[in-house]
DNA sequence: ACTTTTCACGAAACCGGTTTCGGCAACTCA
DNA sequence: TGAGTTGCCGAAACCGGTTTCGTGAAAAGT
């Protein structure tokens, strides 16, 4: 039924040594064999068997690559694009991609072991690095290669890719504060990992460079879901000194700030300003488009897969890191400051004033042009 | 570095051949010495080669699932948890999931082959069918396991998992049939795909058992992203006899008709019904949020895992189809019909005096509560 | 006590490739 | 023409497991 190096060897009359090395390449091969050869394999649609391959080679030609989906809710639009980036940079040489899921970070790393020490795979791709990440850990001791995609401690240790977070919130930063915004609120996502580290810093670094006036930052961590941005905004905003600009690590959150926003009677981009970060499909959706910090995620896995091809291959091959940039989508939900804090302030206590006779000017006018 | 049987074998000072079966659960081994042998596996942390167990068992504990991410800016926000019932459902048997994007149709094709007959994986997942759909063609051929996420022609031939999107799309027009709208539009989705039929085929169900009255449909395809929808929404809204209901095989679309609804200055939900089909994130942050169908997809690859790893390991095992549905998430972008289809187009002419006076009434009135 | 069966394991073949080694034939060079 | 190269290929070892086969010793049967 399947193919093998013997019966190729059987149908040339050749011995399936001499198959395998003129198929690999090898120069003890006359070239009038090779051609025999390669021909035959097409003819009869030999390939060798990864698996076979894979026990004198000791690799199994796979790249691993494990997910932590928290909630079953939970979506990430983007890993399409992230796996496609993998996928295409290690084809070329014969590599695939081996995605699992673990529920736990505990059954992470164990997932991480076992598929190296099986050789289900010759090496990893580490996506949302942590601080001390163990899986970092576990993978040195086992010295199987490893990419990141993120930043974490002793970094010249490890092949890596990220984008520049730190100056993408500085920039972020300092968008607000040229629009003339100056009590700002720092929304941080997941606190254990290491990119909320980053785009705090980058936060801070803009505040820091910013000399011509006092600037007020609040900053808040663990904000990762619509709700929390949410509940968050809502309780700020209610607050004496309210934050007149939003600078969000994720753009889940700074959506949920919109909203929070919007319930408030207040016009987003027009009387409070946000920022994300990632670039959801979402943020083109909400009222005004969210202003954010859009990440190619494609490029992303390329990058990775291409420095562990390295990494498997080149033998000494050295490390390497490598830091680019997210574009900035300027759409609606930020602007030029309205309020200051305290008029911001004075501007909700009055909101349900405001949104009753809004809404009955609105029901009169659509009555009066019914027909 | 790496302890294979052979290094358990000589630690113990038995045979690697006892050691194997040990660890196989093979009978005809003392009950002492399985024990000896796992713990002694365990202390020096063996375990088997994955990829020198497949060379005698011919099989690569491995299952495919191709991805097609036809532009770079495509997202799919439910790809994790696709993948996550996938990879849960198949890990218990030791199996992993190999992910490979191509770039075209015929790449597609071409990848499954090879994959195969590489042994790079023991059976496929796939999802998208299509009609005449090629890869399960050659999938035949060759005689690999294969799982649809989907429906096809022969269906009796194949295991399949896939959402009863008839009765969905049967459900949905009667809803905007019982909320009074008489003029409803089809947005189909890809035209060669399978699901296209079958949501057309619901929706003409629908209508067909409505018998009450006349209903008018008009029927669109390829319909598949938010300015599609938004243009083709835009076109009908400003024709004669506009539909007052839209039913959109994809929520992507149904995202453009809301939008478009909006440019016109017509209220969603109010004036112009939508209903799509999916429920992706976005729907959830337009505004009215979108009423739509709620596909669990974790549910969806969890099932087709499991049909796959019987396909695989129980030998004569019968194929089998499943039916389930999606839940129905009333949000507010659809509801009792307000205007006919001609009260509709009237309205929709006056849209301009409507919309700078209500312009003006804003403006007006944030003015006076500025303080 | 002798045969038969069962139990437990070692030896070896095998899976489908890769890679080393050795040798024959042709070719080069003196 | 004989010795030394070189080119090309077959034979066989090897990779790390699984599985079959055979056998010695202990247990069971008569």
């Amino acid at each position: 039924m399947k193919v093998t190096i013997q019966d190729l060897a059987d149908h040339l009359g050749i011995s399936k040594g001499t198959v395998s090395r003129a198929l690999r390449g090898y120069a003890d091969v006359s070239a009038s064999t090779v051609a025999r050869v390669q021909q035959a394999a097409k003819k009869l649609g030999y390939q060798p068997s990864a698996v076979a391959q894979g026990i004198k080679t000791g690799l199994a030609r796979s790249v691993g690559l494990i997910l932590l989906p928290k909630s079953r809710a939970a979506s990430r639009p983007f890993l399409m694009q992230f796996i496609n980036g993998i996928s295409t940079s290690i084809a070329k040489q014969g590599y695939t991609l081996t995605v699992a899921t673990a529920q736990s970070d505990a059954e992470m790393v164990e997932l991480h072991r076992d598929l190296f020490v099986q050789r289900k795979v010759d090496g990893f791709i580490l996506p949302r690095t942590m601080h001390d990440d163990p899986r970092i850990q576990i993978l040195d001791q086992l010295k199987a290669p490893l990419v990141l995609y993120g930043q974490t401690e002793n970094l010249t240790q490890y092949s890596w890719f990220d984008i520049n977070q730190v100056e993408c919130f500085r920039r972020a930063t300092a968008r607000l504060l040229a629009f003339g915004h100056r009590h700002l609120a720092f929304l941080g996502g997941d606190a254990p990992l290491f990119y909320n580290s980053l785009r705090r810093k980058g936060v801070e670094l803009g505040i820091q460079e910013f000399e011509r006036e006092e600037v007020q930052l609040q900053i808040f961590e663990n904000i990762t879901t619509v709700p929390d941005g949410l509940e968050c905004a809502i309780r700020l905003l209610k607050s004496p000194q309210p934050p007149t600009g939003f600078l969000c690590a994720l753009d889940l959150s700074a959506l949920g700030v919109i909203r929070a926003t919007k319930q408030l009677g207040l016009i987003p981009g027009e009387h409070v300003s946000v920022i994300g970060y990632e670039g959801i499909p979402e943020g083109d959706f909400s009222e005004p488009g969210l202003t954010t910090f859009e990440v190619d995620q494609y490029e992303a896995g390329f990058q990775c897969g291409v420095k562990l091809m390295q990494l498997i291959h080149e033998k000494g091959a050295k490390v390497s890191g490598t830091l680019t940039m997210a574009v900035l989508l300027e759409r609606g939900s930020d602007g030029p400051v309205r309020f200051t804090s305290t008029e911001l302030a004075t501007f909700i206590r009055n909101r349900k004033r405001l949104l009753s006779s809004q809404e009955k000017l609105h029901r009169m006018t659509e009555k009066s042009l019914r027909n």
